[in-house]
DNA sequence: TAACTTCCTTGAAGTAACTTAAGAAAAAAG
DNA sequence: CTTTTTTCTTAAGTTACTTCAAGGAAGTTA
């Protein structure tokens, strides 16, 4: 399936369009291939596109003045991703962004979204949902960070994104839990060695 | 100035409204008077309503299991507040919401505010804005919490919201910052040796 | 298939932040 | 203003997690 088909079967998961809609909706994004490595978003430059993955792994990332990189945010087949603090205010962004694997994504222009959003009510609605879902996840993944102990959060994240965590690279998880890689290897052979 | 005055003005930061939209969109507003220590969301039950403060101050918390509690967001006059999760997906709620003053807060229902997103393209943009608003806001915490230790997320914080930090407990700013009350005391105690 | 490079593991030593407890200060209630 | 309740401070002892360092596994490039 095209990619165009497949972001067209994601918005209708917010509304209902018809054919002329759904083809002014992804005449708006752009298809890119993007290599492993490649960056898309990278620190002091603005992040003028938000991204939505058709197939492939992105990771999001701020490093410290120590050195120390600390995943923010990443993205799998059917996510977006983009620095959103950046994009939406078109301001210098703070962190990376990375593909983890040779990917395909859709990108759309701030200024192409914004028109999108002005034109039609629906693709409003789109990016209105999309913001409070994105906010929803935001707002749990603060919440266990603050109550739950470092096991506790990968357990959580394993329950609900085991099929994610596959595709990242433990370094990359380890830092978007808040714990470091090192800690994230002895917790899981802990667990290993708890069910023998 | 009237509470619904007030509210005119917050959504006239986002979009342009006649006199006729003002009425429209405020009408779906409620005021209420909160005695200090008054919930207005409570766990395990549904947040029906989201909750514009005119006036006043609210903390929204999570008690764990060993019974600690941990700030997860609050609002103070011109914010908003509820606990999104459960709103947006209306499914009980894991927070408290709690009046740390006496207030008087604007609160609109569930069904009415997807009416008002239904019913007028403008009223959806005001949604979006600031669910995007809230999002970037979220990320941005997420951020520090990931990078900076206990004393810089203090020195971040107040650096932007001092003013914010006056009217909360301290132990709610603690928590806020994903530390305990009497490590926040110890922080600002070695700030003021350190000055003299 | 060797030689990098990247990623993961293990363990020892160190530290930032927590827990507990008790008293002081401030705020609220009578 | 006196009492009670709530909030903040201080300090000693503890712990969850980090840092550092070195070796091993796995993937990538020649």
């Amino acid at each position: 399936m095209n990619s165009k088909k497949i972001l067209s079967q994601y918005i209708q998961n917010f509304v209902e369009v018809n054919e002329e809609e759904v083809d002014q909706f992804t005449s708006c994004f752009e298809e890119v291939s993007i290599k492993k490595r490649q960056f898309i978003v990278q620190p002091n430059f603005i992040a003028h596109h938000m991204y939505y993955v058709v197939k492939g792994a992105f990771r999001a990332y701020v490093v410290t003045e120590e050195g120390n990189d600390h995943t923010t945010s990443f993205a799998i087949d059917d996510w977006w991703i983009t620095d959103y603090n950046s994009f939406i205010y078109q301001q210098p962004a703070s962190s990376f962004v990375m593909a983890l694997e040779d990917s395909i994504i859709l990108r759309v222009h701030f200024e192409k979204q914004k028109e999108l959003k002005e034109t039609n009510h629906k693709f409003e609605t789109i990016f209105r949902i999309m913001a409070e879902r994105g906010l929803a996840f935001s707002q749990r993944r603060i919440t266990s960070n603050l109550t739950l102990p470092a096991e506790r959060r990968y357990d959580q994240f394993m329950s609900k994104y085991a099929h994610v965590a596959q595709r990242l690279p433990q370094y990359a998880l380890a830092s978007f839990l808040g714990m470091t890689p090192e800690f994230l290897s002895k917790v899981k052979n802990d667990k290993l060695r708890k069910k023998s």
